[in-house]
DNA sequence: CCGGGGTTACTGGTCAGGCCAGTAACCGAC
DNA sequence: GTCGGTTACTGGCCTGACCAGTAACCCCGG
């Protein structure tokens, strides 16, 4: 016989749980209304204070919203990826997650996005896909625009388009991480302007592949194109850890 | 002039704001203590049913942990994935996610685990997965071990040696949702021993090539392995969004 | 000198009751 | 009918209080 561990269950912990079970079951769907904090004080037998803190949780976990004085109560809501996202930013930021675990996340993610890109994408995506190519090449003109972000865009529309949205969700998570990383380093206006052509040219490339559904391209040009753009900072040891990812794209490093 | 859209801020938002801010710009480190609510409420001038949500707040996220009848306060709590595999288990659970997107995403996340292990693995951490690739052959003496959480841990050593943080954490939010899925369906007995025979053959073969440094193979076999456990249940759509996937690795189908 | 048990000053958990600003439905006047 | 105000709610926040825990402290017996 084993014992398990004694571990009280605060008041507000119960009342989050079987919020959450009434959801899970679908007593409660998105859009519904969840009982105002007073008709729930009563239901669960408790105080108010109790009440808000477990609502607190549920809206700090993205389960429920609610908005003083609407009288229809606190709504719960569609899951939204908010959280998802701020607990991976999290992690990324992390320092015990080094410069290159994060490259190769990223390899990985955009490498098969845009892989799934050159043969799911609708022809609507496609379009946006182009589109956010060029927006890359009017970065030349448009100097107080940050760059990171712009090319994170692009890339955006393409993790789009791989139609999955686990990917889709990390690769923006990891994507934003990295994009804020590239603003805050760039500094040289010479620099840009450079790193503005290659990005615009190799965009170009990226998107005809996916257009003519050369998928295995796709992911090549894709992840070789990042790893060119940090090439010049890696140690070699760090240039290691990429080697066989890379290969295993059949990207050029 | 553009105007932007006002949005007032809860006085628990701003608490919630400050601390994170502290926290990421070093002043509180893991492991530190935070004032006391009734400190807290002081120091921000609100009452202590606010402190306590923002407490709230904090907790769900994951960055402090509290006691009841602690002298020293919360403590701040290093990062942990917990959340982050409670919201991305959501994901993974929600409708709109479907069954080949889970799929692609786990191909990905193992295929490249595989691969990187290959090359990134020590002694011990080889032995490891070796240990728990054996682990599998013998649950076919084990009828109420669960089989998804055996394999499950086998793929984790497997995760831990690609020496990735990203890839081991999501790889094992998504094998665990997985793996419960399995357990949830597998009830025939016979179904289960000839699934253990083939699956303790695939590790084998897994952990050699992984042993030998062959990390394209690693990463086909691991990825054949994984798809066709489920090839059975997929129809043909399904099939044709796995087939580029599966071609990239050079995986079989 | 040292160890152990009780005291004490805290901690977080919860409750009751109250005020305020805001929302949206309702309803009557035009 | 439409438009405006009224009204009955909502959530946000506060005050003040009690309880059960915890851990440090201190004192007493060895």
């Amino acid at each position: 016989m084993s014992f398990t561990p004694v571990q009280k269950v605060n008041a507000y912990e119960i009342i989050v749980g079987q919020i959450e079970q009434a959801i899970s079951d679908g007593t409660y769907g998105a859009g519904d209304r969840l009982p105002s904090e007073r008709a729930l004080m009563t239901d669960f037998g408790v105080s108010r204070a109790t009440v808000r803190e477990a609502m607190r949780v549920l809206q700090a976990t993205g389960v429920i919203e609610s908005r003083p004085g609407d009288p229809r109560g606190p709504v719960i809501t569609a899951f939204s990826p908010r959280v998802l996202e701020k607990s991976m930013a999290k992690l990324a930021q992390l320092d015990s997650v080094s410069r290159v675990e994060l490259l190769q996340f990223r390899l990985l993610l955009e490498g098969h996005a845009s892989l799934l890109a050159a043969t799911e994408r609708t022809d609507e995506e496609l379009a946006e896909i182009a589109r956010r190519g060029e927006d890359i090449a009017d970065l030349a003109d448009q100097p107080d625009v940050r760059f990171g972000e712009r090319v994170n865009r692009f890339h955006q529309a393409i993790r789009r388009a791989s139609h999955n949205q686990m990917l889709e969700i990390c690769g923006n998570v990891v994507g934003g991480v990295m994009a804020e990383m590239i603003d805050r380093r760039l500094t040289s206006e010479t620099d840009r302007s450079s790193r503005v052509r290659t990005s615009a040219r190799d965009a170009r490339a990226l998107v005809a592949a996916i257009r003519d559904g050369r998928a295995q391209e796709a992911a090549a040009i894709s992840t070789g194109n990042i790893y060119r753009y940090y090439a010049d900072d890696l140690s070699s040891e760090e240039t290691r850890r990429l080697a066989t990812m890379m290969q295993s794209y059949g990207a050029q490093m």
